[in-house]
DNA sequence: TTAAGATATACGGATATTCGTATATGCATA
DNA sequence: TATGCATATACGAATATCCGTATATCTTAA
């Protein structure tokens, strides 16, 4: 699973994704509806999103029970990090709300050991 | 002219705007005519690129006679340039390659400084 | 087995993007 | 002024992207 520069580029070039990618670097795991609640879209599109996040490599999903889990794909080359940095950098205060409405999620599925 | 960070990887989702962004930021001014060579792309669809890269605020333009130069925007944010860095990174073989292109242009405009 | 929740996909429709071609604009020179 | 070169823009067509809605799939629990 090679990642090509320009379709990573594409790829975060959409919001919901690239707020999904930053959600998923900063937090480690996220399940759908964890992105669905905190970037407030309805399911379908978070997973259309995902979907393609997953076709181009960026990211790997686990099944546990009804729940799907999403993180960075672990064998990302050194670039694609030091991209997700200077996202993470350009977007500080979104990303920083993203976090924030994440952690105000009731009931979230538990079973997390972010940080 | 303030930058947005899915703004920019919109716009550098693009190959030739990223081959584009790559060899100015590589060899620091170029005009239309050898971008245009050095892609292989008709010109029109050069000019139309390096307007939405100006537009984005990633590049300036200046006139100097027939000729108009592109250079990366003096005033980018540091996350900008470094993921300019992990793009160029990224894409270090076919840049190597545009920029091998770039050298055997015949009649290059001239005044140029790159390395 | 049935019901309910979480997630994925199918399907159109709306919109955006990209392109090739033609043409306009700006500058230099005869 | 007339011509030629470099660049920009206009325009329509082809294509791609994104979305909302409906529905399918998978899992758990009763």
């Amino acid at each position: 699973m090679s990642v090509n520069v320009s379709d990573v580029f594409r790829l975060l070039g959409e919001e919901t994704r690239l707020r999904s990618l930053l959600l998923l670097a900063a937090e480690g795991e996220l399940c759908v509806c964890e992105l669905t609640w905190t970037l407030d879209v309805v399911q379908p599109k978070i997973s259309r999103h995902l979907a393609q996040l997953r076709a181009g490599g960026l990211v790997r999903d686990r099944r546990d029970g009804q729940w799907v889990h999403y993180r960075l794909a672990p064998d990302l080359p050194d670039w694609v990090h030091a991209m997700i940095r200077a996202a993470e950098q350009g977007a500080a205060g979104s990303l920083a709300d993203d976090r924030r409405r994440l952690r105000a999620m009731p009931d979230r599925p538990a079973m997390r050991c972010a940080g």
